[in-house]
DNA sequence: ACCTTCTTTACGTCTGATCTGAAGCGGGCA
DNA sequence: TGCCCGCTTCAGATCAGACGTAAAGAAGGT
């Protein structure tokens, strides 16, 4: 057992977690898990016995057991002897991980609270990040920093090309962290922030996403000013909330106009 | 396939992600998690193919497809047609997940790095979640952190008790937040706890923990003081920091009395 | 009503075969 | 020489079928 040089081998990774290269392992993962988000099967629920699901998905058992394995270690199934493969209980749901957060489709009741939840994390993550940037980050990092930010603007019509920005923004200054713990939220933030993108939120005011605000982070990142890092990404993220809010709460009432849509923003 | 009713069939969970409830499987994923985070292949390697595995873990080469598939899922390992299985680099490791975590000994070699790296995570996300709490806490919540601050007797000499009342204050200020992301990681806070109880951080300076400290942050919730949980909750985890940083530095002064430790405490 | 078997069930494990995609080699051509 | 193309090889991916095993639920005795 000789060790071969590490040779990258799949240099596009297509965004998602690729846990799971092949087709139809990954197909069976994606096609169960996105029923489970769904709701197909509601949380304490037994799922079909492995040879029926093997039918409907038309793949073998083994594979079936291979995607229940998967899903296993993401907090949505428990499986045991003869009680069958169960949904875990929302609480237990691995929400940090993008392919979970994913499955959460625009149209999902639950998007808002997801949404809300994510907010306050950021709000938590962020700014202390930011301040770790400052203190931490490279020029090539400070470099990146400042080119999102001028990437983000306000006339840009190709949506793809500002998320991408806004991505490389927030996912760079968790980067600069030189935090590894800090840089497993990359994930989740992004695919918070692609259906954040997907549903408009970000221009629920007529401007994008405040391309003033990213560039004062940036530039106290670059002038290594720890405390106005965390001050400018903070008053950043109380816009996002705000903004967020606006929308879900307008989204709510339009769904649902006697009050609060059920599972949609929770009383914050 | 008429739904159950849930009835929980697992009151006491060890403690641990019970992804995997069985044995063969379980051990076969530990034995290979552990030793890939030991060290045993580094980032990048090829470990030894399916057969050869099955043969030194004593399981079935079906088995042995399932352990990988777990640890691929928590971001150790990549698999690919004709590359054999490959560590992945560090930076993938999914370092929140409590066993990923866990596998990391009291020698590790980055256990001072992981340590170090969580407190900031921890400086980043509690103060903000004790906030959460002050606002949204049930009494009952209350009641748990007033009696865990209690528990927390500076002359206790039963270390398993002092941890599981450290552990269960801090787990409920995540649960009071009402915000399951920030719930996903009791996991890593645990984990590490643990492991700093296994250690003796806590006291390194004399005294177990800080008792005062617990009960300033259970009053400020009891009271609905947002401003002052998070306030008191950026003291107490800065007093940890300085504890840990100090512990850590003489550790690895006693280890590499040349200077810094490889692996250990960064340049922060 | 309670406890003790006993049966049933569906996941757990094993065996062994076949399929598939990518690396590496070698032949052919400009 | 140097590049392109197809063949072989390899190791994981998938499949098929069988048996093991623990726990739920029924059956029976006290």
């Amino acid at each position: 057992m000789r060790e071969k040089p590490l040779r990258p081998h799949l240099r596009k990774s297509a965004g998602l977690n690729a846990s799971l290269p092949s087709g139809a392992a990954r197909e069976a993962v994606e096609a169960l898990g996105r029923r489970i988000v769904a709701g197909i099967w509601p949380p304490g629920a037994t799922i079909p016995i492995e040879p029926e699901l093997a039918q409907v998905l038309g793949v073998s058992r083994a594979t079936v057991r291979d995607a229940v394995k998967v899903l296993s270690g993401k907090g949505l199934l428990r499986t045991a002897r003869r009680y069958g493969t169960r949904v875990r209980p929302l609480e237990e749901w691995h929400l940090l991980d993008p392919d979970v957060a994913a499955w959460h489709g625009p149209a999902h009741p639950r998007i808002g609270r997801m949404f809300a939840e994510t907010t306050e994390l950021r709000c938590a993550i962020e700014p202390a990040a930011a301040a770790l940037a400052a203190q931490r980050a490279t020029p090539e990092q400070v470099r990146t920093l400042l080119a999102a930010a001028e990437a983000l603007r306000p006339g840009e019509v190709d949506i793809v090309a500002l998320f991408e920005a806004d991505r490389r923004f927030h996912c760079t200054i968790l980067d600069a962290t030189d935090n590894l713990m800090m840089r497993q939220l990359q994930g989740i933030i992004t695919t918070i922030l692609r259906i954040s993108y997907e549903f408009g939120v970000q221009k629920v005011d007529g401007r994008p996403v405040s391309r003033e605000g990213h560039f004062l982070v940036a530039e106290a990142v670059a002038r290594g000013d720890a405390a106005g890092a965390r001050r400018e990404m903070e008053r950043m993220l109380d816009l996002n909330r705000a903004i967020a809010e606006a929308y879900w709460r307008n989204r709510a009432m339009a769904e649902n106009p006697a009050g609060a849509a059920g599972g949609g923003w929770p009383g914050v």
